[in-house]
DNA sequence: TCAATTTGGTTTCTTAACGCAACCCTATTC
DNA sequence: GAATAGGGTTGCGTTAAGAAACCAAATTGA
């Protein structure tokens, strides 16, 4: 791919997305959300080829979203398990399920069940809120001019 | 790339991916929801090559997040603007943007200072919430049975 | 009016990432 | 002691990313 590296950006999105914004890494993180912790688990599940699946793995640990885990049970050594910083990726990921179901709903699948445990009740909306908690959207916000990127001018 | 797609995937964060899962597709989003609209101006501000920039432009307009307009202005004829699906992407980017400069923090970058435009104060973070709106982590939710990918039986 | 510029885009070429398949090593299990 | 499972590594072909050059229409501008 030859890809632009932006470890050096100025900007935390890019440097981001240089951690977990290739096509598998947000998909492992969400498997792990979902509990898979073993090597061929994650491999069946996603379907990925074992070498791309190290590789990401590494990365993962690399970048201290996911930790390697010698659990020294039969057979079974490793365990990939989601650090601090990755389960902080949680807002993220079902931001990106949310938005994938309301605008790309597949046929046959229902959109998103995910329920609070204490009360069963199914979660909300993952929102951009304001100090009140009121629901924000891209044209309710503005950038102070120094923190825009290039020092534009436009607002948000 | 040889990359795998994901278009029929029966989870929705793969085809959410499969859009705007790339390295620059985001960026292209996040800094139109800065304000940037035109063509030249998306390749200085990423620096990314013109024919990566066409394609994805293309892409983002073939999926509906960006609308293409032809503005008939003195030599600036296209702009890129974002539509309702586009500006969607609101939450997801943004909470990309707090964890990026919550856990790998620019040393001269200020953390985000995006401000609710009415009431002039900073945003609040970006997170999963229960129907009452009490934030919500990982732990503090499960998915029930029949909606997990696979069918797996662990918590989420 | 003719050259230089701007905008948006295509072509060519090199390089690097992806995906597959095969192989490897260590523990178990039968 | 053969087969199996977990977790990798190695090679190799395919394909996409990236840089730079080139292109064409519309403007500017002198």
């Amino acid at each position: 791919m030859a890809r632009k590296r932006f470890d050096d950006s100025n900007c935390s999105v890019a440097r981001a997305l240089n951690e977990v914004g290739d096509w598998w890494s947000l998909l492992i993180v969400l498997h792990a959300m979902y509990g898979t912790r073993r090597f061929v688990d994650f491999q069946q599940e996603l379907g990925i080829a074992k070498n791309i699946l190290c590789d990401r793995l590494a990365r993962l640990v690399d970048n201290e979203v996911l930790k390697k885990v010698d659990v020294g049970e039969h057979g079974s050594r490793f365990e990939y398990r989601l650090t601090d910083k990755g389960r902080d990726l949680f807002p993220v990921v079902i931001a990106l399920r949310q938005w994938g179901d309301k605008w790309n709903p597949a046929p046959d699948e229902q959109p998103l069940d995910l329920r609070d445990r204490t009360s069963g009740q199914p979660i909300g909306p993952v929102q951009v809120r304001d100090a009140q908690g009121q629901p924000l959207s891209v044209r309710d916000v503005f950038i102070p001019e120094e923190s825009l990127p290039g020092n534009k001018k436009r607002p948000a």
